[in-house]
DNA sequence: TTCCAGGACCCTG
DNA sequence: CAGGGTCATGGA
């Protein structure tokens, strides 16, 4: 494990891993622990300073916190209006985490109505019943792992209805039916057509995997959270279907609609879930 | 007990 | 296309 410090002028860890995007990090008093890529990364932030112990190459850990983008220029094409700017106002340096599309794509097949606390539950079982065991921490079973899975298994893991969906993508990801990595290089809709493919993946799955995983952000995912906020604020309380909320919001917002969605959605998601 | 969760699917109208 | 029931699991 080496230990670097990054400079991060426009940056707030503490929001970007509570915000919602993200399931397996863990807060203790020493700062975070996550695992990625079946590497333990320890990270804390000291003013603008990011402090990482990890296995992994800096540029792997700007990677996969986005130290990239210009924060302060995707303000400025999402800073339409008040409600909006107190979001970022409040979240400030809060930033989208690139994950990976594999984890990403299981971990939202989890999402699928439910609550963030059994979300988590679930996805640290997945890692303790199949992924590999990096002494007291389990990284993220990969396909294969998770594909040899039997009934008993997947069982223990209380994955509910959505156990077959899981398995199935995995043997499909196996079998190279899905290429989750070729998908970065196609535009929004066209990966958007294969993940809706999958079973399981639905709009607001493909929107998350797209946004979170695989460099779309142009995609805003609408949840229960996001259509009442945006039926609130900025349709005078009138119903809309989420294809009428996703068009208007990428009409809206823009290119960096999915950092607006991030926003609006840690300021009207209720905090205990 | 009943209701509901960062929905998707399937069936009707 | 829009509307409603159903799907495991568990917490309020």
């Amino acid at each position: 494990m080496k230990t670097y410090q990054i400079p991060v002028p426009t940056f707030d860890l503490d929001h970007t891993l509570r915000c919602g995007q993200v399931f397996r990090w863990r807060e203790n008093k020493d700062g975070w622990i996550g695992i990625v890529d079946n590497s333990v990364i320890k990270a804390k932030q000291e003013g603008d300073v990011l402090i990482v112990e990890s296995d992994l190459a800096t540029e792997d850990i700007m990677n996969y916190f986005r130290l990239n983008d210009d924060l302060d220029d995707i303000y400025k094409h999402i800073s339409k209006d008040d409600v909006i700017n107190e979001a970022i106002a409040r979240y400030w340096g809060m930033r989208l985490i690139r994950q990976e599309p594999w984890e990403c794509l299981i971990s939202y097949l989890c999402s699928i109505n439910n609550r963030i606390p059994q979300i988590e539950r679930m996805i640290q079982n997945l890692s303790m019943v199949f992924g590999t065991n990096l002494n007291s921490f389990y990284g993220f079973p990969s396909p294969e792992q998770l594909s040899k899975a039997t009934h008993d298994q997947l069982k223990k893991c209380k994955l509910g209805f959505r156990g077959n969906w899981i398995l199935d993508v995995a043997r499909k990801v196996c079998r190279e039916e899905l290429q989750l990595e070729k998908l970065k290089n196609m535009d929004y809709q066209s990966a958007k057509r294969e993940l809706l493919k999958v079973n399981g993946v639905g709009d607001k799955v493909a929107d998350c995997v797209l946004l979170y995983s695989l460099d779309k952000l142009e995609a805003f995912p609408v949840d229960v959270h996001i259509r009442r906020v945006v039926q609130r604020e900025y349709l005078r309380n009138e119903r809309a279907s989420d294809t009428k909320i996703r068009e208007w919001a990428e009409r809206y917002f823009g290119k960096y609609a999915g950092y607006a969605q991030q926003y609006l959605f840690y300021y009207e998601r209720p905090k205990e879930m």
